[in-house]
DNA sequence: ATAATTAAAGACAAAGTTATCTTTAATTAT
DNA sequence: ATAATTAAAGATAACTTTGTCTTTAATTAT
């Protein structure tokens, strides 16, 4: 559904989300050790996460690394979509038409659109604080290995 | 959400449903032309649904061209996705995790399992016939020019 | 101040996707 | 048979995504 540069910032913000605080934080060896996925590429793309602590902060430095804010930790799961530029997804149609509408639908349009609102309720609802403590509560896993 | 290819062959195909018959075949360039998309990579695309007249169905030489039969207008969606290698896509977790599942559920398993099931049914029962249909009754478009 | 540590930034490489162009093979019409 | 027409097959190019590596900048500790 998403790329591979969204799946591991979906997975990194998670795993900062459940592990980190100010005073505790994460060196993007262990993000990306934790996630499974490659260090540099990892590195690029919390590049895109971190301007402004828009979702995550990173300080430079000896007991540097990254943390989410508890402000942040409340942003819907969407907030990573849209900084990763993910959202035209959400836009789409299934056929790729430039001009599906209501007006001109796609002869798939009504039945998706009802699929593509439940798809964006949930990336608008859940947080990334409600995703880091359904694993915290051991309910959910970021276990990606193969194995 | 799919790729551009299987975007391409999605829409090749329901213009080749609602236009041709075995009596008028269409040439690879009023496929193209009709549904806005590059020539050449259209022709590649056809011919991962054409072997085994599996999706649809192409004829060499003069008079020659694509169609598709009355069999193969009953097959769902699906079946193009499957030619087209997008089974993956309907598997794969929000996360991209390799081993989500029921027993190691990620953080958003059980959500957009809910979800995903409803696109796997909506591809399963719309056939390539119902989406021609659509269009030959005026209620669908496959508009894709800008403009 | 200096050295050590960490992320940021930038250049680059590998792989995958999208797209084009040329040649070949099949079929039809003359 | 020959020429014309059409898709199939193959080579290649452009672009995007994914990934690596090196250098720079910021921060901390000595």
């Amino acid at each position: 559904m998403f790329s591979k540069a969204t799946e591991y910032a979906l997975r990194a913000t998670i795993y900062i989300a459940q592990k980190s605080s100010v005073d505790n934080k994460l060196s993007i060896h262990e993000i990306a050790k934790a996630i499974d996925s490659p260090v540099s590429f990892t590195a690029k793309i919390l590049q895109l996460l971190t301007p402004g602590n828009k979702v995550i902060s990173a300080v430079r430095g000896p007991k540097g690394g990254f943390y989410i804010t508890e402000q942040s930790k409340k942003l819907p799961v969407r907030a990573i979509l849209i900084a990763m530029g993910e959202s035209k997804i959400l836009d789409k149609c299934v056929l790729g038409l430039n001009k599906c509408s209501e007006a001109k639908p796609c002869p798939m349009h009504s039945q998706y659109k009802n699929i593509k609102q439940q798809l964006i309720s949930l990336f608008e609802t859940k947080t990334i604080q409600q995703l880091a403590e359904d694993i915290d509560g051991g309910i959910a896993f970021l276990n990606s290995k193969k194995g």
